[in-house]
RNA sequence: GCCUGGGUAGCUUAGUGGUAAAGCGCGUCCUUGGUAAGGACGAGACCCCGGAUUCAAAUUCCGGCCUAGGCUCCA
């Protein structure tokens, strides 16, 4: 081999085609080679997908590369990486000896650690100042490759980025620093030509980050920040935060009465109010329908155990830090974190034969978890919490079949609800219990199903329970956030734990395979993400109340009671608004109490026995036939319909 | 669990050492009014809990409880 052929490497680009370039080529240099244009736009790049500034040097061999410019979508966290740095550049003009740690950017903006810093939320805006001027004095980036014993000697008085360069001295003999002004940091980039690209910036909030996010280490103050190419884009950002604070759940379910969470019974304790559990009645109804269509049969189970039962199914061992536990005499209890030990002690208080397989048994159970005091939020993490869950009893090749009936109820919700979806097959994680060659068995039995569907779905790789795979639903709501719905878990593991069998075909004992699903996944979870999606504008077979009705005098009070008990005969939720505001009033406080329809009766409705008909998007009919406008409801109601649609 | 905020009337909040405020909601009365806030009066607060400082604490300090956001998409 001669030294001009070790002196070039081939790098892979993103469209697949190979380039041949000198060794210790830059990724600015690659594009150059690429074309003169890119060469001038490249701000940054990816070698083997490590985000790096244009000035890193690619050395290894087939090293897949990819530019990064002003018009890629990595630019805005090319930016924010900058914005980054000039974050700390402001800290440490405004406080003295402050230690720094990281500051990447993030998906919606960056951050940066310090250590020896003390502000809070009142110092923001003078650090926002700070930076701002930084951005105004327009600092050129610069960059520079530095020995290992030079970058000791800089960070001599920087405790956490001398540990961080150690590492990287094992690796390379060199390190990279990017600078602005007299300011510089260890940091493999990418940055922005200089600090005046940087559009628009703001912080965000501070808060508490683990050193290297383990909790062994020190507390450092994290300051959030974004930063976006102009003013609008930064202002549509902020308007998105403030739209999906007025849709918290917390601030609608206070408005509507429908939940609450107290100090004096307990934190992650939720409590329904009659508004919240006519909700979940309804939700409740709605899988119950889908469970006995399906042939699922209810069963009932206590909130506690005795830990035994925890210790045959492999909770104990896997689960014992986050469950509630507690002695009676000598025997130790746990209130339940999962159902499916009952389930599965319900199906072995009988003798089973393959005829009678599959055996679907269905609970609405609450279930306790531990949570961490810090992790509890809403009704997104509570300790208590009820999931409509479901585990099947079946023989192995009644799986693909049943699976596949789940995902047909699972859809129908999913659909009913207007909720696009995402699907996910998640796999063995670290911590798990069974044979691989079960776990083999499992994995695969879920990939056939969804194959045979031809869903698109992702693999997540360690994702799956302790005790199985599984297919894990994950939707949008109306804003574009994801949530975790339901999941069908596949369980290999249970039956063996728990000795379960059935008496095949060939009179010998059988291992069941269990399966567990849930439709929702939890209640608590499933019902915040609706008061989020529908902003509280539940749909009409949802609305704690579905009708006001409004008199416009007290001489039209007993015509509005004939109406509302008509409508209550039906079924309907509804009420009367006996105030003695006046209607403009009325008409206003139903607008803001989300009730779908609103029925106006003044002296023309009585005379004519007709209805004045509006709706929560304001639209308005008079003389509305009062027996066309009962079907109405009926049918919107029995469809599921989720917006009020009389007066489409 | 840890960090930074916060906890004052049913709700949202103002008040930062000297007699506890406002808006909404609630009650009573006036108003009987046809499409997004008519008017008057009134009730409603162990100012989260415990301790300390002080002549005096909602306010300052210490401890606790609850709550919001955060706790490696690695220089």
């Amino acid at each position: 081999m001669s030294q001009q052929e070790s002196d070039q490497i081939v790098v892979v680009l993103p469209d697949g085609s190979e380039l041949e370039v000198e060794r210790g080529s830059s990724i600015e240099d690659i594009a150059y080679e690429i074309g003169p244009g890119l060469g001038d736009a490249t701000a940054g790049g990816r070698i083997d997908g490590d985000l790096v500034g244009k000035e890193l040097a690619v050395t290894t061999d087939g090293a897949e590369i990819e530019i990064v410019t002003e018009d890629s979508e990595e630019y805005l966290g090319v930016m924010r990486h900058t914005a980054a740095h000039t974050l700390a550049q402001a800290v440490q003009r405004l406080y003295d000896d402050v230690d720094l740690a990281i500051g990447p950017a993030t998906d919606d903006g960056f951050y940066y650690d310090f250590d020896e810093l003390d502000v809070d939320e009142d110092d923001l805006p003078a650090i926002v100042e700070e930076m701002e001027s930084i951005i105004e004095e327009d600092l050129e980036v610069t960059y520079e490759r530095v020995s290992i014993e030079e970058a000791r000697d800089r960070l001599a008085d920087q405790p956490y980025k001398l540990e961080l360069l150690e590492e990287f001295a094992e690796e390379d003999d060199t390190v990279h620093f990017y600078g602005q002004g007299d300011w510089a940091d260890l940091c493999k980039g990418p940055h922005v030509e200089s600090t005046g690209e940087i559009g628009a910036i703001d912080l965000l909030e501070i808060a508490g980050a683990y050193w290297r996010g383990d909790e062994e280490n020190e507390m450092q103050t994290r300051i959030y920040g974004t930063a976006f190419r102009d003013d609008s884009d930064l202002e549509e950002f902020l308007e998105r935060r403030r739209e999906a604070e007025e849709r918290d759940h917390r601030k609608i379910g206070n408005e509507m009465d429908l939940f609450s969470i107290q100090d004096r019974t307990g934190p992650g304790l939720p409590l329904y109010h009659p508004n919240g559990k006519t909700i979940l009645r309804e939700l409740e109804g709605f899988v119950e329908d889908l469970n006995l269509d399906a042939d699922y049969e209810y069963v009932e189970t206590p909130h506690v155990f005795k830990t035994d039962l925890w210790k045959e199914s492999g909770h104990y061992d896997n689960y014992a830090d986050d469950m509630f536990l507690f002695e009676v005499g000598d025997d130790e209890f746990g209130l339940k974190p999962m159902n499916c030990p009952g389930h599965a002690a319900i199906f072995d208080d009988s003798a089973w034969s393959y005829r009678d397989l599959p055996i679907r048994y269905a609970e609405n159970g609450k279930v306790y978890r531990k949570e961490q005091r810090g992790e509890l939020s809403g009704l997104s993490r509570v300790w208590a919490f009820t999931i409509d869950d479901g585990h099947l009893f079946v023989k192995p090749d009644q799986i693909q079949a049943e699976v596949e009936r789940i995902m047909d109820m699972i859809q129908e919700v999913l659909e009913t609800f207007g909720l696009d979806y995402e699907v996910a097959l998640a796999t063995r994680p670290e911590k798990s219990v069974g044979s691989d060659e079960i776990w083999e068995k499992a994995e695969s039995a879920l990939e056939s199903v969804l194959d045979d569907r031809k869903l698109e779905y992702t693999v997540e790789d360690g994702d799956g329970a302790f005790y199985g795979p599984k297919i894990d639903y994950e939707f949008e709501d109306a804003i574009g956030r994801s949530w975790d719905g339901p999941t069908v878990q596949l369980d290999f593991t249970m039956p063996e734990q728990f000795d379960l069998s059935y008496v095949g075909e060939d009179n010998e004992e059988h291992r069941p395979v269990m399966i567990h699903r849930a439709l929702y996944g939890s209640y608590e979870r499933f019902f915040m993400m609706l008061i989020e999606h529908f902003e509280g504008k539940f749909p009409l077979w949802l609305a704690p109340e579905q009708v006001r009705v409004l008199p416009i005098t007290d001489d039209n009070a007993d015509y509005a009671e004939s109406v509302a008990e008509e409508l209550d005969a039906d079924g309907v939720r509804v009420e009367v608004d006996q105030s003695d505001n006046r209607l403009q009033r009325k008409i206003r406080a139903a607008h803001d109490d989300r009730v779908p329809y609103q029925i106006i009766v003044g002296d023309d409705e009585m005379e004519d026995g007709t209805l004045s008909v509006r709706d929560r998007k304001e639209r308005q009919e008079h003389g509305v036939d009062p027996e066309e406008f009962y079907a109405h409801l009926e049918s919107e109601r029995a469809e599921k319909r989720t917006e009020p649609d009389f007066l489409d």
